[in-house]
DNA sequence: GGGCCGGTTTGAGCTGGATCAAGCCGGAGG
DNA sequence: CCTCCGGCTTGATCCAGCTCAAACCGGCCC
């Protein structure tokens, strides 16, 4: 999900932000608590988790920095999946009643939290289009590059990063297991496209990769 | 997408809504064309496909009456993805400008243009768990089960209805191969789960597909 | 330090779905 | 009527990714 364009400053002026910390492996939320709240991520790393009724369950993104948080369940009663961190992170809470008596005052408001859901859905789409028509080395690349993207939105270096979720993570998200996810980083190493070593990475050739992918780097994830 | 719960005629009051026509194969858009206008399915049905820049392509959804087509480009100069009609269709234009000042004075309809954007992430989420997780049976069995759920909504049957899509448009969907897609409904009809000619579907065994498919039978797609 | 433990890598074999290929079926058009 | 054509089904084979299994590695706690 893109950064909301909004100066958060100007918001500050109408809803309440409680700044909510958690340490890696805490829950932001749980799927079936009262939705009471969006959420921007200001700092570390939150993955957000699909549940099945049977037990199945699917990580279905990663939120960084200017993120948000919880759009998906605006509408109902509660929220409709789990958001975990990933390392010690923050997020502002945004408790949602009062954004919404905010975009009454703020006319850009609305404006840009319907883009931003509309962003998401393009997110989501773009990421379908990969896991349905790329082989798995494909995805992995396109993760990477999708990964290095965000970092470089961020100001950080779109070249050496370290990958703040499992590969068991990084797995369920790409559609598949972990030990296959290993065995593509270990190739695009072979390749000389990446040097990886556990959770650093560090990109020798975005050609290379972007060629994998197919180009397109996907939306964020 | 779930059906736009807005009163329409108040809606016509302050939009003007066009009624557009199409055969079977037939684009509503493309992607790259301007957008200007989300549109309301009120008659047929469309699939929306998304496209990479090397050719890839994936069904993301098929809509039908009630649906909201567009939405996912909101906030862009061009639609990001194409939606071809599947059989004679009309779809009823509404100019996003005009929709946009309709918000500022029928409060409703901004919350409900939200919720309908969050119904939709919800939904893709959804299919992304059932593709990740469920086997290819399993996903036919999720997928019928979803267009039975969708003609109930409308007033049909959810027992017996008409595929209005072609194999390759459901495999494409559900990220396999036509053929795979056939062996499915086969061996669901040798189970006696369904029965299936061509793309005429009776649902014998509701049970029976439920359990395959994990109960969950997603969002709408 | 040493042992444990969770995450990661790597190997070896298996299998579900893809691929390749042939035949079927129904609707459209001559 | 027959033929053509596109979509659908079915069969036979193949292989990418899954499964099972073992080893590795680094961090943490005793």
């Amino acid at each position: 999900m893109p950064e909301a364009t909004f100066d958060i400053e100007e918001l500050r002026r109408h809803v309440p932000v409680r700044r909510c910390k958690h340490a890696a492996g805490q829950y932001l939320y749980h799927a079936g608590q009262p939705f009471q709240a969006i959420h921007l991520v200001h700092a570390g790393s939150y993955k957000t988790c699909e549940l099945a009724d049977d037990g199945r369950e699917q990580v279905t993104g990663f939120r960084m920095r200017g993120d948000l948080v919880g759009v998906e369940s605006i509408g109902l009663q509660a929220y409709s999946c789990d958001v975990v961190a990933l390392e010690d992170s923050e997020a502002w809470e945004l408790p949602y009643p009062a954004v919404l008596r905010a975009c009454l005052q703020l006319p850009g408001l609305q404006a840009c939290l319907t883009t931003a859901l509309a962003a998401e859905i393009r997110s989501d789409r773009s990421w379908m289009l990969m896991l349905g028509t790329l082989a798995a080395e494909r995805r992995v690349a396109a993760f990477l590059l999708d990964v290095a993207a965000r970092y470089a939105r961020l100001g950080y270096s779109a070249k050496h990063f370290i990958l703040r979720m499992s590969r068991i993570d990084m797995a369920s998200f790409l559609a598949l297991k972990h030990e296959t996810v290993s065995r593509a980083l270990s190739h695009l190493h072979d390749l000389d496209f990446i040097d990886v070593q556990r959770r650093e990475v560090r990109v020798l050739d975005v050609g290379g990769l972007r060629a994998l992918a197919g180009i397109g780097a996907a939306g964020h994830c």
